[in-house]
DNA sequence: TATATTCCTATTGACTTAGTATGTAAATAG
DNA sequence: CTATTTACATACTAAGTCAATAGGAATATA
């Protein structure tokens, strides 16, 4: 299940895109119209400014703002930027252990298979096209 | 993710559908060809024989069978079985509660079309293709 | 009656998740 | 240069989930 701090982020996304002008957006706007408290907002901020998806300014006139154009954003990023890789089962994770059985695993292609059509569906919408219904 | 449980459900599927004939497969024999644990595969038979997926019978000679050709089920009824509902999002579950932003939630409808998507992924395909490898 | 087997209830320990508390650093306004 | 506003950082907690085990009861066959 896609957690709850992956789809916040999505809806900080939006509401930045949303509100996009020349000034920050403060966290304390976000967290109001999102109606999510502040301190937890700060936690999904935090990453998306780390992974470089948002930039954050300090003091008065402070706050967040999308680094590139809404439709430069994939809708996987931001998921995989908050929750890790997006992996159906443990042994497809970038950091899983090689499986004994992975030669003759009868269910190894439904994983892989099912992967790819999650990954595809997620990183082919943008952040517009999400916005825009476009999709 | 897909858990473990659903995993081993599929595989312990595939052991039944593998070495179908007319005598029952004691759990032991699952345990072993498939190197799970004998108690921890019982929970797991439990359920699919409360969902009817197979049928278990008790004492000497006993063991689990399947109750359908293995064409006739489908992988997603395997997998809901055991571990409930398929949904990306909490809100997308049958007994979630009506959200207040439904109407003006612009994230639902991709959660919506997700959904759709790796539902009809799971449960277009049968035990037998998977098995054949035809999907 | 002895044995093999499924069925049932409860429990454990590890891990994850959502969310909070408390404090530090930096930018602007006056 | 001081106060205020804002982001940034670390640590913590409580609840829930997941994988797995324990111990026994019921039932079928020989």
């Amino acid at each position: 299940m896609i957690s709850t701090k992956a789809r916040y982020a999505l809806r900080v996304m939006i509401d930045l895109a949303q509100h996009q002008e020349d000034a920050y957006i403060p966290l304390k706007d976000i967290s109001a119209r999102q109606e999510i408290s502040e301190k937890y907002l700060e936690t999904i901020l935090r990453l998306l400014v780390k992974g470089k998806l948002v930039k954050g300014l300090r003091g008065k006139g402070g706050g967040y703002m999308l680094t590139r154009k809404p439709s430069d954003y994939s809708i996987g990023e931001i998921i995989e930027l908050t929750e890790g890789p997006i992996a159906c089962v443990s042994c497809r994770l970038p950091d899983a252990q090689s499986c004994p059985r992975k030669e003759d695993c009868i269910t190894l292609p439904l994983w892989e298979k099912y992967d790819a059509l999650v990954h595809d569906f997620f990183f082919q919408i943008s952040l517009e096209a999400l916005i825009e219904g476009s999709f």
